[in-house]
DNA sequence: TTGTAAGCGTTATCAT
DNA sequence: ATGATAACGCTTACAA
């Protein structure tokens, strides 16, 4: 019996329909079980008393809760907002709850969300990039519960993944820029320690200094957290060298953006004294004066693909393997000749 | 028993500690009732089996869920991050879990996460701004749901408030504008309908322009959703006017970007032959260039401060209410004295 | 200090 | 088509 001033109860329901309890579950969840009649009434009776059921009840006697955990690294920038938002979407439309939480790019943090996410029934994981500590793997395997990885692609990964490939993507842009005649090239980075898609997009740089029979070792690298301050700041320092850089390519376009914002306030014309690139293709890459030159990343495509991956894995014990996502370069006006070319 | 390949239960661990469950519940919970000896004895049970306690089966049985809902407008742009971000660092700090879900500013998606977060055992809700159907009010109080409202201080509000006056904040920045000569004024808005924060802020204009002896049925209003691109559409739109002009005043800064970019395609020069302000002072508007002149709102100290209001409510039936958070205006490049001035 | 056992609100398996 | 009833995994009086 329900006191007064709670939520009310299924057995509420069942006493004011003159059903059982068991009917009651079932008008919620097969209604097809039920006869007209009995359904109407006990519609009325969910009306009258504004009957919510109860998840964590349900979650219980269901063993199941139809809901999928995300752990980001970061909420407080656009990076993963598109995709996830694409993700969300296609997860509802398949009766889905998305649960997001975010480790702030700390590997304790995020063991820690899994592990709450996992505490709270989540049926499956959305997990973002492949470096993690191994024994998170083996706990997911332990607990029997499907995770998939997105914003990498890797062939011989541990779990199954749905993205694109940081290294060649990079390496693509790269070569471009060195097309165009750079040769002394800044790059500013994430920290790629623990975090693979920095840590291949510089890859993918020295990829392609290497394939132009530049030194690898040249490229002036800096590493900071993804925030538009550090963007500037590591600018400031990449351009302090005896030699500076003709072509600074950023690790994403928040940084991208703070590097271009310190080259104005530094008097430098983009693309003219000096050549900036982001990654990603932000919202915040088309509205930055000028426009960023970025690597455009299909975002709603992936978060789309990840959701039916991950469903099919749930609902079909399907693999959740897949094929890269293609990107491409967009050309806009951060990006020119170097200036004695 | 557990099967095998199932998370551990209780049960697994208290068999292994050779204790009974209520030992192990009390160690987990209580550790001070407990002796070290068993304490030592479970703990390692709970290390070995890789025990995590299973979240719904707790809330059912205590009752409570240590978790609090927050349904904000949308997470696609920067104006609750870092209010939220502050709110959860101080629910962290006190034990609770941030479950968040946006409503993307449609009442009847706020309405579902409200009843979903509700069934999913939120001990409390944070909602943003305080128009909503009435019938979401009766609900929270049958469901004894302690529930606050922030982003939007209201004196006499039907719940609780943690935020500022946005019709005094606007009308001190509308004050200043006119102050430097401005007399023609457009005003790009959110959707005023079931958004008091939006409405307010018009109401802020129309008090500042009375007070100057301006007819306030003058000034040009255009109402569009909170994103960049409409802040561009919007600002064409207003300079379209046979007499255009001279000062825009933007809703938010996400418009009031999209409107300085718009200005700039344009090939007018902010704030030479246009003003433009905008409203929050995210991050977007001190990269924005020129630099926009905005009102600062405290949004860490709303956050955590409603954090503790609401934290309050739960613990020591505190009321919640407090007093109305200041916002000043800081002035950067995109505000100067009208053209012909 | 520790154990026993009664719930918590559903779902799902049997009967009927 | 519907009704009893046994789980589900945990917390918390109450007993010992």
């Amino acid at each position: 019996m329900s006191k007064l001033g709670s939520a009310p109860t299924l057995d509420d329901v069942a006493k004011l329909a003159g059903v059982s309890t068991a009917t009651v579950s079932r008008c919620l969840n097969n209604p097809g079980q039920v006869v007209e009649a009995t359904r109407l009434r006990v519609q009325s009776a969910v009306d009258a008393l504004g009957y919510m059921p109860n998840f964590a009840a349900r979650v219980m006697a269901a063993k199941r809760s139809s809901t999928i955990g995300a752990i980001i690294p970061t909420m407080e920038n656009a990076i993963f907002a598109r995709g996830l938002q694409a993700f969300q979407e296609e997860l509802h439309q398949h009766g889905y709850t998305l649960l997001v939480s975010s480790s702030a790019y700390e590997p304790e943090i995020e063991e820690e969300q899994i592990k709450t996410l996992v505490a709270r029934g989540a049926d499956g994981l959305l997990l973002i990039g492949h470096d993690r500590h191994p024994r998170i793997y083996e706990n997911l395997e332990r607990w029997k519960i499907p995770a998939l990885v997105a914003w990498s692609y890797l062939p011989d990964a541990q779990l199954p993944c749905i993205g694109f490939d940081n290294r060649a993507a990079m390496a693509e842009l790269a070569n471009h820029v060195i097309g165009l005649g750079h040769t002394r090239i800044g790059v500013i980075s994430g920290i790629s320690a623990g975090n693979d898609r920095a840590r291949l997009r510089i890859n993918g740089i020295q990829d392609a200094a290497s394939q132009h029979g530049l030194d690898p070792s040249d490229l002036t690298i800096i590493e900071t957290p993804y925030e538009i301050e550090n963007g500037a700041s590591a600018f400031s320092e990449v351009m302090s060298q005896n030699i500076p850089p003709t072509a600074v390519l950023c690790g994403n376009d928040v940084l991208a953006v703070g590097a271009l914002h310190r080259a104005m306030e530094m008097g430098l014309n983009v693309p003219r004294d000096i050549s900036i690139t982001g990654f990603d293709d932000i919202e915040l890459a088309r509205i930055a004066t000028p426009a960023l030159t970025t690597v455009h990343v299909p975002h709603r495509e992936m978060g789309r693909r990840a959701a039916s991956a991950l469903i099919g894995m749930l609902e079909n014990q399907a693999s959740g393997h897949g094929n890269p996502l293609a990107t491409h370069i967009v050309e806009r006006q951060s990006l020119g000749p170097p200036p004695d070319a």
